[in-house]
DNA sequence: CGTCCCTAAAGTGTATCCACTTTTTAACGT
DNA sequence: ACGTTAAAAAGTGGATACACTTTAGGGACG
């Protein structure tokens, strides 16, 4: 409810995507979204552009906006991507990790262990977690790309920990990361790393094919029911 | 002329910048580029947003927009980039490659090399050069990445053919980098092409570095001048 | 001569309106 | 009953208008 009509129409839209609540290949319908929030349909139609270039709206024939379906293929696709970027990433931060750098990282870990009912709310903490890392590499413009390819991901990691219950029994997994980052090796960090995101890809491609996602996000090859639901 | 206004606002923005008509860190003014293509703002206004998705375009204070200016560690974070992920579609592309991609991947070479004068040519038919090694890792998403990346390097890419003649004597470099595509193996296929494109990023940041780029664009330590020169 | 404030100019965000396109509905004839 | 076409409904892109913000100028005053 703050800032521009743009924002918060980017804001509402890109909530119901990440959360599933708009299922992929859902037709959005600006007119609509302008009414629910309270705008015209300009701001929306600036924050659809957006999400189309981040990856998360696709604009179908004739311009009309949909929610974008992912392929297996492509999701596999981005996690190839973001091994690629984070492991490029973890390899210059690496030699630049300080001891409160670690320290900050237990501590997150810590966090993120504490948090076992809000979903969301981890994989939130584990975005920054390595967000944290990947700081230290001083690469900003990476960083952004990295944050793009996983935010085209996000909706499948949602569904696929909801249903799991993921949250990690303790996080083994990222505190033996942590563990090898000590050591400062470039190549031994970034095959670790590709390692973790490949183990977590497995688990989502696995989940995905075995289509137990639900009604939140749905891919490409489902139903392309359009969105409302009054006078039909 | 064709196409959509924003199409066109797009079009003329991306030429004017990429080609450095339009210099780092000058100020964009809407209503002067949509003065000059004959819309309104509105359409302006969404190919900047666009284009600053795309990395071209910065908004500074108060939202006005600038030609993004790249200081010579972000063009250097580029370049890394690309290398990180062409790595991963030549990689895997590599097992792909049919004789008749090698045919026309051969075909494009001496299409390249008959250019000698005409420098945007020669960038274009050697993007697409790429291109169509990296189509055969049927990557579509990854090929979008690699294709910001590219553009967001493009000006000065330009700058520094513009400068050095560069359209490479006949091409040993590409002939000799195809000529190891051939052995099909992904991992040697990945070690040419981080070497193929560092040699290319080795050149143009020693040339940016040593401040001989013209007035073409400018770098983000260089004079912010704003663009118009009417009325003041 | 410098500094503060006030006004004017330029910019930005966005609501509204209109022209044009696509899609749906309805009607009609066969 | 079906296909065809005409009319209506719903979209979309874009121009204009307007409210609000920021920037720049230009005094008035110290």
């Amino acid at each position: 409810m703050s800032g521009t009509a743009q924002q918060n129409a980017y804001a509402y839209l890109k909530e119901q995507i990440l959360s599933g609540a708009l299922a992929a290949s859902v037709q959005i319908r600006p007119e609509q979204v302008a009414k629910a929030i309270g705008v015209s349909r300009m701001p929306v139609r600036e924050a659809l552009l957006q999400l189309h270039l981040e990856g998360l709206v696709t604009f179908g024939a004739n311009r009309r906006p949909f929610v974008t379906a992912r392929s297996p293929n492509e999701i596999i696709e981005l996690f190839e991507i973001r091994v690629a970027l984070e492991c490029l990433a973890v390899a210059r931060a690496v030699p630049n990790l300080t001891d409160s750098n670690f320290e900050a990282l237990e501590a997150q870990l810590k966090r993120m262990d504490r948090v076992t009912r809000d979903r969301p709310l981890w994989l939130e903490l584990h975005a920054r977690f390595h967000e944290m890392i990947y700081a230290a590499a001083n690469m900003p413009r990476l960083l952004d790309e990295i944050r793009r390819a996983q935010a085209a991901i996000q909706p499948f990691l949602m569904m696929y920990i909801d249903l799991y219950h993921i949250p990690e029994m303790p996080g083994v997994e990222h505190a033996s990361l942590l563990q090898i980052l000590r050591k400062r090796d470039p190549a031994l960090a970034a095959t670790a790393l590709a390692d973790h995101i490949r183990s977590a890809a497995s688990g989502v491609i696995y989940f995905i094919l075995s289509g137990r996602h639900s009604g939140g996000a749905a891919l490409s090859h489902l139903d392309p029911t359009p969105l409302n639901m009054e006078k039909r």
